[in-house]
DNA sequence: CCAATAAATTAGAACGAATCTAAACTGTTG
DNA sequence: CAACAGTTTAGATTCGTTCTAATTTATTGG
């Protein structure tokens, strides 16, 4: 973890430490500020709101999260890195990674003139079956 | 105007009309709540934001409008009710359409159980060119 | 037409997520 | 270890959106 801080360019101080143990130390997951400030209490981690999103910040600036928009009101970070797409269940708000091997995305128009295309990005929306 | 609205079970008033006639008057169009509430102020509509965000979010559960979700912190909502996608432009906030016609989003995999595809969104991200 | 009634609109308060401020604290360097 | 830049923090602030409760308006059936 400590590399991984220097290598970024942050300091590695306790709460990055404690927090990128949290987002990094176990499989890959999705969370919001408050779930992490939260998940951070329970651990008895002593960090401010404000440091988690500056935290959160700086890693997805740094390249070590990235952000994931389904829904206005909210942000999610996400700790995959690979190239993937994401199942979102509107009813409960759980989201899903799926791979994107197998998934191709064809006929995507040329990028307006001035631009070029950053990001391809595929949200399958869930509804209740029935 | 006055029949669309008394379809979708919602009493024609004065608001809803003009709003209608802003929204659907032209041709297709991307809105934040803000900037139609500033569009209806240069129109000398007198309309206030709570009204529009009720009317929007009216519009959009009776299916005249769809929302758009590209960025956290802000809604925009589609008078466009074609199968399209969209361009975003994080740059500058520019949203733009593209059809789903020539577009193919092939290998999506099955739903998790319990639940089905409501809709499959593309969003293609732009960052300028260079 | 005119009540009577239900529905819609409104100003302003409230809310939740995110950012900012400026003061205290901590990691790094020499 | 001293000095300094970088970081953390509580609390204030901002912004988009929703809520509240009082007023106004549309509809209906007499
Ligand atoms: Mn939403
Ligand atoms: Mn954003
Ligand atoms: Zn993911
Ligand atoms: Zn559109």
């Amino acid at each position: 973890m400590l590399e991984r801080l220097r290598d970024a360019g942050l300091r590695p101080t306790r709460q990055r430490l404690a927090l990128a143990r949290l987002l990094f130390g176990g499989g890959n997951r999705h969370v919001t500020a408050e779930q992490l400030h939260a998940e951070a209490r329970r651990e008895e981690i002593p960090v401010s709101l404000a440091t988690i999103y500056n935290t959160l910040n700086q890693f997805r600036k740094a390249g070590l999260l990235r952000e994931v928009v389904v829904d206005s009101g909210r942000s999610w970070f996400d700790t995959n890195l690979e190239n993937h797409h994401h199942f979102f269940h509107e009813a409960t708000g759980a989201l899903t990674d799926f791979e994107a091997e197998g998934l191709a995305v064809e006929g995507v128009p040329r990028a307006p003139a001035g631009t070029e295309i950053d990001r391809v990005e595929v949200i399958v929306r869930l509804r209740d079956a029935g």
